[in-house]
DNA sequence: CTAGCTGCAAAAAATTTGCAGTCAT
DNA sequence: ATGACTGCAAATTTTTTGCAGCTAG
């Protein structure tokens, strides 16, 4: 690490990841990161794509699934698997470290933050002899509000 | 709750499983389980249904499939979704509730347990208003060992 | 007997690949 | 200009489904 990156921009990270990899910065891949970040959500490569579709953008999937390869690449964003065989992503700069609750009803996300799993990494990194570099936990659950009343309050956020 | 299931045998466990729900008692469905027993260890569909036509069963793709749904509703098999879009299963019976630490040098797994993860489930089932019923921790790091002497001692263990 | 189960093959769902034409550099 | 990228369609991979025949109860 002898250079200290300290923009986080996202348009800037690919920009730069692009020139330092000699790839080319095309419309495209500008757009997809565009419009991930204005989602601000969790989202699949499908719900995706069909989000640029009717921002009537004209982009097909291969080219979805070829830049989300180099997004991820550049950390920009986070690539989940939660109970599906199915992957999820989000973006991943101006986000705190958090973690997943997931309705196994709906599939609707929610995200939290819990200081004790910093502790258990640390403990089990020891105990084990491991340097741990990170975690993911993902609860999973259903809302109270589904057994009160029959009705999943996030039903309609089902794909 | 007004049977307390003490009988930590496999098998009985999915005869009485079957018996309340009025599904057959079928050879295959006590083959698979059996041999998900004598494996002991984590498995794919796909190689678990290699496994049984090693062992000169004949028993179709679908039907493991099948097999697993039940499985997994009795408890006898847990399912993760690790790095890949793959369904990875392993027997439940007779182990403690764990979680897995994955070495990101050699993928090798160890696993671990640390009550604290129940407290932040029960904390976190409360503050989002869920009924939490699973969750799945996976630590990533790398040996200190590998540090030390640039070898990595589990690489032998690597698939 | 007769539902439920199995095996097979076809379908679906998610992702990857091949290739001709396009475009960034 | 030229090599990487895109779009499209076909191929792969993993899982699900439909259905005819089989079998446990």
């Amino acid at each position: 690490m002898n250079q200290i990156v300290t923009n986080k921009d996202p348009e800037k990270i690919l920009r730069n990841y692009l020139e330092k990899g000699n790839l080319r910065k095309t419309k495209e891949r500008f757009s997809i990161l565009k419009e991930i970040y204005n989602l601000k959500t969790h989202f699949s490569v499908e719900s995706l794509h069909e989000h640029l579709l009717r921002e009537h953008y004209k982009i097909s999937l291969a080219t979805v699934y070829n830049t989300i390869e180099h997004l991820l690449a550049c950390k920009l964003i986070r690539r989940h698997h939660f109970e599906q065989n199915l992957s999820i992503y989000e973006p991943a700069i101006g986000q705190r470290q958090h973690d997943h609750l997931i309705c196994s009803d709906c599939g609707y996300v929610l995200e939290f933050c819990d200081p004790r799993i910093q502790q258990i990494q640390d403990t089990m990194g020891e105990l084990l002899n491991f340097r741990i570099t990170g975690h993911s936990l993902h609860l999973y659950g259903h809302c109270n509000k589904l057994k009160e009343n029959g009705i999943c309050p996030h039903f309609e956020k089902k794909k």
